[in-house]
DNA sequence: GATGAATGAGTCTTCATTCAT
DNA sequence: AATGAATGAAGACTCATTCAT
């Protein structure tokens, strides 16, 4: 039940917004009623947050999979995280955009819960480049930081965009985005 | 008087979100009373798409004075659209994320004239990419759209993280992103 | 102006209903400002009150010319009232309907001066009804107060469903209300 | 509660008004908050609605049940139906008030429910005339659909201008309009 | 586990009215 | 004679939340 109105929120929270998804909306499209909703989660903003835990520790820890491979080249982990970040989409799409959208309506409490794990996610990114940089896979000469948003800025808009029955596999935006980060757009 | 209102919703949307705000928060703001409001708007949305006209035609209209200066290299143009992304910030940063976060609290009639908009920004910079292509500035094996997309996620994410009195100028960061859309962070 | 507003008004509170109608609708089917109501109208119920009085002072002028007229019986003057209720309808149906239904949204000042006046229309088919009852016009065995209220009735619910561009003349529903009240519906 | 508050909304209506009467009035007067209200009724409209449901089949039946009787002359009946109009009054005239005066604040789709209803009461009337004159009971001169207009003004009006409680008994009044009708008020 | 009734604070919106110009 | 800006009170409606059962 109380997995059930999750996802049911997660829809609904993608499509019209937390704040406009009403715990009425959320229960009658389960067909039970408000009580119920208040017998598994003490409030609106508890729901939001178990939603935003669930996301991205799920994330978190495929991310660190791919890290913890020590058979795969640097360049290839990059690939791993930024195709993750497409396929994703098929299946957490709609959690990742309320992940994104709706922090702002968690409570400071959650928040100082759901912070650190967004900013360890970037962070092992920047990691990542950093021991690309010792390894020889990637340049000297760049801001680890920058980059990194940058990075992230591309996975995460691809929330906005991209539609998993399109036209394009992930594999193959996967593969431009990669192939842009790691060798440009201009002739070498 | 409606200036002013406009100036100071896009303060408190940016803050609160558009939801959370109240015409009561905005009026209160600037010391008027709530029938001022309505005086000036016919409804909260109406304020709402005020906004997001005057952001993006200001954008667009930028946008293409950069497009249209024929003394500049693709590669050129390319570096003053992604500058002009991250200085835009500090002037239009609040109204740039009520841009993008508030969208959906459009009636279709607004989305109507605003969605193509948008998206001529965005195929703006898809021409950049293929009229670069032709000049040989840029690559000819690379999707467009897909890096056009890159490129925007990269630009558009920035709104999330950038503080325009940070470390970094907006000078370095567009210079980075430059940098790593055309040589890409791999050692060549 | 005056005049104007006064027209538009009635057509508006005929249409939609005295309270449903605001001061902005009258002035803005004239193409003025509501600063200009409120130079000739000292408030919404004054206006109100201005067309309860047109309407009943007309009404009551006309009917006084028919019972003045020496030169026809009660019965005629019966007919002539009965039929001046239907034929007002073209001209004055809006007026009546707004009278009927809105009398209430009067103060209790403005009704001290209206009341009377409908009372008097009703006082005067009674004494119609008791002159002709001395001439053997009427028959003596009725209660002349309640036959009054019958005729009324008649007349004023016809506002409710007359159509003056329908099938029947006003002189044939006149003709058959009129006969009705004369000589019943009963074979003789 | 659903009852309690429908009974106390007919009353405040009656002597108020549909747009006058605020849900706060309508709450107040039976003790509980607004919240209360709307989690009996969707729309102040929907409740409009239900009073003019419950008066309209109310009066129906009653007015069927007469119309079946075969025990009785179609005279018996026409009188059986004034009758009723006036006797009703006493526990049904705050709801017949607002039945015909506030008719105009419902929705279409209510009206489409309910002007079938309405209008099948005057039919009714109609179909007892035409019977009346295939018996003899009627005369054979008169046009149907007028007569019943008239008889029904005669019935409707008198909510406006009946005390229950004055001076005469509904019999009376009845008694009056019956003979009004059948016989006229000229010396046969 | 779940329901149904009730709350009360808050939301957007409307509108008659005022008044300086 | 008319306008435009502003007010403020009130209105319908929503909703997260509580609680006895």
């Amino acid at each position: 039940m109380k997995e059930k109105m999750t996802e049911q929120a997660v829809r609904l929270f993608d499509q019209k917004g937390f704040t406009v998804t009403s715990i009425q909306d959320i229960v009658e499209s389960i067909g039970v009623t408000k009580g119920t909703f208040y017998y598994y989660f003490s409030s609106k903003e508890e729901l939001l947050k178990e939603i935003h835990m669930r996301y991205i520790d799920g994330l978190l820890s495929k991310q660190e999979r791919i890290l913890e491979d020590d058979s795969k080249s640097f360049r290839e982990k990059l690939f791993d995280i930024i195709h993750l970040s497409i396929v994703d989409i098929k299946e957490q799409g709609a959690s990742a955009k309320v992940f994104f959208r709706e922090m702002r309506h968690l409570s400071h409490k959650s928040l100082d819960q759901i912070e650190p794990k967004r900013d360890m996610y970037r962070y092992n990114i920047e990691k990542l480049l950093k021991e690309g940089r010792k390894s020889g896979d990637f340049r000297n000469d760049f801001d680890v930081s920058v980059v990194a948003f940058g990075i992230l800025g591309m996975m995460n808009w691809s929330y906005q965009w991209y539609k998993p029955d399109g036209a394009k596999t992930d594999e193959e935006i996967a593969g431009t985005f990669v192939d842009m980060v790691l060798k440009g757009i201009q002739p070498q």
